[in-house]
DNA sequence: GGCTGTCGTTGCGCTAGCGCAAACAGGGCT
DNA sequence: AGCCCTGTTTGCGCTAGCGCAACGACAGCC
């Protein structure tokens, strides 16, 4: 990662159209504008790791990020995906707080702006909002994480690795030529398991079922959705009990 | 739920030990004591609803309660405990939010001091350490929770259970007169389940071995933790690979 | 073109965990 | 005491998903 320059006129862009900073007035989006420092980082590097104080806020203007955890063995689980325009970081607004989780460049280039956390502290202080915004960002993160541990707990392998491609269809859906939606990010069997708390080999299985009966088609490190409609059907389908008998008629 | 009467100088008390409002000057405890109501809730009862807009803030003071989530089949997820002295439904601060999760008592009885949003709005904005205490809370929930992702996504159930009954312990851990810890709150082999991602039946079938090598007692609702180191090292089982074979002599 | 390394596929065997059903246990109530 | 209700245990059969191993496919590189 390293420091670059580009013009002020740019970041004043992002920042306007970031959710975060989004309705300040034009002397605050200045502020913010000038306390910014424009980064860049490449594919495969970590923006930062879980457990690394927090000391600095970003905006993702650029590429993508994964969220990963990383277990006590080293085993990695990926928790989700940032796409432009997302701010990444926010609790570098707690003093001394630690980042809870590794955020991984996955295109060959990312752009992002950055705040120290002194910055954002005082950004914070002049406009309070900011505050109130801070506090929704991560209770909306907790509510998705939320989501995601009820899924594993409660749905089989199959629908969770359907809802894995739903979701990376909307923050990752490039339109294909024939109607299908190709997944715009290096995607591997190992990737999905990851993100699903599965193994690479029931994927795979998996996504040649799939392929047989036209749902998707796949390649090396790539998906593309063709029938996002009975992609969804798998994901909501709600399992027969295991031993359904006919009731007898009356 | 319902409002009752008690003398404020106790809620000063419980005021002064939460980890929340601590180490405030004494004229903004005076205000938060001044703002707060009291209410107290039963066996059962739910003190709100995930979905339910976030109108109040609470502090535990008495009881406990289990945080709870209701999938959309109707099934639960028990995500928690909370035990006094604790802060409850820090959401309120954001105007317009909605509590992410359930929140059920356990005990006979569970009492409670009470904020409305308004009142602690204003409180925030007057003591802004309020508002980096509130970030520090919600993160620490997300962590938290991370950490429960990471062993449902990677455990075997065994760990899994063992490891809720070692935070039990911790939680609501009562010594007994023969060096074991009974965990002093009802607990039913659905509640170990729907703490775990299991079921009823595994659950049983676990406690009932555990019993036999004497590391649990167990009876209705009731479980005594007697050897809780055992239970840390079945937590903290690496499993061996399923085919461990001699590696042979050179 | 050929080599190499990474990624994907699939047959096979296996087991952890599920879920029913039926029996059992104990507390509370009349 | 006897009954009922709720929670627990456990035998049984089953299957979803795991994990190895061996092979195949494709991309990049020299």
């Amino acid at each position: 990662m390293k420091t670059i320059a580009l013009p002020n006129q740019t970041a004043y862009a992002y920042i306007q159209h970031s959710r975060y900073f989004q309705g300040l007035p034009e002397a605050a989006l200045h502020a913010v504008a000038h306390a910014a420092r424009w980064c860049t980082i490449s594919s495969e590097q970590y923006l930062f790791h879980q457990g690394d104080p927090a000391q600095h806020f970003y905006l993702l203007c650029e590429g993508q990020l994964r969220l990963i955890q990383i277990t006590p063995e080293g085993k990695q689980i990926i928790l989700g995906l940032l796409s432009p325009i997302r701010e990444v970081g926010i609790v570098a607004a707690i003093p001394n707080a630690e980042y809870p989780l590794t955020m991984q460049c996955l295109n060959p280039t990312g752009t992002l702006l950055a705040w120290d956390s002194a910055s954002l502290t005082a950004l914070i202080e002049q406009y309070p909002v900011l505050a109130v915004r801070a506090m929704r960002m991560v209770t909306g993160r907790f509510v998705q994480l939320q989501t995601l541990y009820r899924e594993l707990a409660t749905l089989r392998v199959e629908q969770r690795i359907a809802r894995a491609l739903v979701r990376l269809t909307r923050q990752a859906g490039v339109p294909d030529h024939v109607g299908g939606t190709l997944i715009g990010i290096p995607l591997s069997r190992q990737h999905l398991a990851d993100m699903t708390g599965t193994t690479l080999y029931t994927v795979s299985r998996t996504l040649s079922a799939w392929e047989q009966q036209g749902i998707v088609t796949s390649g090396r490190e790539r998906v593309i959705v063709r029938d996002r409609e009975r992609l969804i059907a798998i994901a909501d389908d709600v399992p027969s009990s295991p031993l359904q008998i006919e009731p007898p008629p009356c």
